[in-house]
RNA sequence: GCCGACGUAGCUCAGCUGGUUAGAGCGCCUGAUUGUGGAUCAGGAGGUCCCCGGUUCGACCCCGGGCGUUGGUACCA
């Protein structure tokens, strides 16, 4: 067996790839059934799809060649290109437009699964990650849109995000557009329309001064890394940082604001009348400025808004490595009225929004909001007689049709070791039957969780060897004891 | 993609102007306790000092390259 080591692999997983174990599996899987809920509220409709889409469908291919752009993950069989999925709206706008006449219009659908993108991972940034998205497609109306804040909102207060904790900010790609009209930047012209976006999606992070260097030659990074700027003339920079601080606590003066910044734009009017409708149909759900503020800084990328474009960020901060941080944003979302048009030339309206199911998970466990306590193991059978497995299994049987999650030990090691394993599985109540117990018909039920409180106190060892948290029943009644022991746990007399 | 930092036991980290037996805490294992986890005490196991090459009498330490992690920046559906 020597001589071989050299051929043999390294267990390791694919950079920006990640194990996941029972903690963080039960926390999502229980995140996700929680949003479920929310969005069946909303009369969402599930749908699944494959991880692997065409090229074409994902609009992801390079322009001059025939190989798929970089940033996804992608393979090709009998000349055909074939990707992983990098979102959710790609396969829906191609389920949409491959199935129209068999889905109701409008189409309400939630997705929920992995998407991955080939691109450096950081730090909480992984390859492959959750997203769970819901859309309403086929309407232009902004009810649609008004309802993505609704959702969202209520979403973060059913997962225990309350108010103070959230904030969404939305905004209007059209309000943006008018407000490039009224300083009279042409459309498609060098990219500078871009460069001006990119800018502003940046204030948060680089605040006002790096965003008028932005805006104009340029800005050199602390790392000496130099970023062109879109080259705006002073006069163009004032209306966009005016524009930009128009936030202010009161939708209604905002609206206002925006609409003397936008100036003679047709489409800058349009978006200003969008968001006063918005902000209407919020009022009518009752959603406050605590909870939705209308931020004209809010870009979400450069990608397909055509819209009212909504982000919900965390504002709490979090402590990571002894420095605090904002948590920043964990959804996103919006209007994109012409995804759908790329197949079928109909012109089909669009909206919804992304929550990162992954982000938000850690947020949660920042918060130390995570219900930990369910993830606790099951009741353990340990085992002293060898030759009596089929008495165990026998007490395993009962429980387990009583509904009661159980395991009998299968090691092979002795009662002081299987202990030790019902307390790494966080278990409950460990099954105990010796010689002692079968002469007598009793089973012994130790309250692991108990025992752990219990064991807080006691300081010698003559306390520690009495095992107060014991009980013995007759072995007719073990399932009633362990319920008895479970239902104690569940009543809140382990809290500690 | 670009710039920088880091990479020592399972984990968090110490260490050395380059000198031959590399350390701690936690965790793990064993025993004190012929049938009792979590407390206490006593023992013990565990390391290619990221990988490859170079400099040197000698490298965990210096140099080059690679890989990985991380911070910033760019791009981002």
């Amino acid at each position: 067996m020597s001589g071989q080591d050299a051929e043999r692999p390294t267990p390791r997983v694919p950079r920006g790839f990640r194990d996941l174990f029972a903690a963080d599996l039960v926390a999502r899987r229980e995140m996700l059934a929680t949003l479920v809920e929310v969005y069946e509220r909303y009369g969402f409709e599930p749908l699944d799809t494959p991880a692997l889409e065409y090229v074409e469908t994902l609009g992801k291919f390079l322009p001059e060649s025939d190989t798929p752009d970089g940033g996804v993950f992608a393979l090709r069989e009998d000349e055909e290109w074939m990707a992983m999925r990098y979102d959710l709206t790609a396969p829906l706008s191609r389920v949409v437009a491959q199935y129209g006449n068999q889905l109701t219009s409008p189409y309400r659908r939630y997705q929920m699964g992995p998407v991955w993108r080939q691109e450096k991972p950081g730090p909480g940034r992984y390859r492959e990650f959750y997203q769970c998205d819901f859309d309403t497609v086929g309407t232009e109306s902004m009810v649609a849109d008004a309802e993505i804040c609704s959702v969202v909102a209520n979403s973060f207060e059913a997962l225990g995000i309350g108010r103070g904790e959230y904030i969404l900010k939305v905004n209007n790609r059209k309000v943006l557009n008018g407000v490039l009209d009224a300083i009279a930047l042409p459309e498609d012209e060098g990219g500078q329309r871009l460069a001006v976006l990119r800018a502003i999606d940046k204030l948060d992070r680089l605040g006002g001064d790096g965003v008028r260097g932005l805006l104009g030659k340029g800005r050199m990074d602390p790392s000496g890394d130099y970023t062109g700027g879109a080259d705006l003339s002073s006069e163009q920079i004032d209306i966009v940082m005016g524009y930009l601080e128009a936030t202010v606590e009161d939708r209604t003066r905002v609206c206002a604001r925006l609409r003397e910044l936008v100036g003679s734009s047709e489409v800058g009017a349009e978006g200003v009348r969008e968001l006063e409708e918005i902000h209407e149909l919020l009022e009518a759900m009752d959603l406050g400025s605590d909870q939705v503020v209308f931020d004209p800084s809010v870009v979400r990328g450069l990608a397909y808004y055509t819209g009212p474009v909504v982000e919900g960020v965390l504002t709490f901060e979090v402590d990571e490595d002894g420095a605090r941080r904002e948590f920043g944003s964990v959804i996103g979302g919006g209007r994109y009225d012409s995804l759908v048009e790329r197949f079928t030339g109909a012109k089909i309206p669009a909206t919804g929004a992304s929550i990162g199911v992954d982000r938000l998970l850690t947020a949660l466990k920042a918060l130390g909001r995570q219900r930990a306590d369910r993830s606790q193991g099951p009741v353990i059978i340990t085992v002293f007689e060898r030759d009596r497995m089929a008495d165990y299994q026998r007490m395993a049987n009962d429980l387990r049709v009583a509904g009661i999650a159980t395991e009998l030990y299968l090691g092979t090691k002795g009662f002081r070791a299987q202990l030790k394993y019902a307390d790494k599985r966080h278990s409950p109540v460990a099954v105990i039957a010796g010689s002692n117990e079968f002469e007598s018909g009793e089973i012994t039920l130790k309250d692991l969780r108990l025992g752990a409180k219990l064991s807080k106190t006691i300081k010698d060892r003559e306390a520690w060897t009495e095992q107060p948290a014991q009980v013995a029943v007759p072995r007719a009644e073990l399932v009633a004891g362990v319920k008895q022991l479970l239902e104690r746990h569940a009543n809140g007399g382990d809290q500690d």
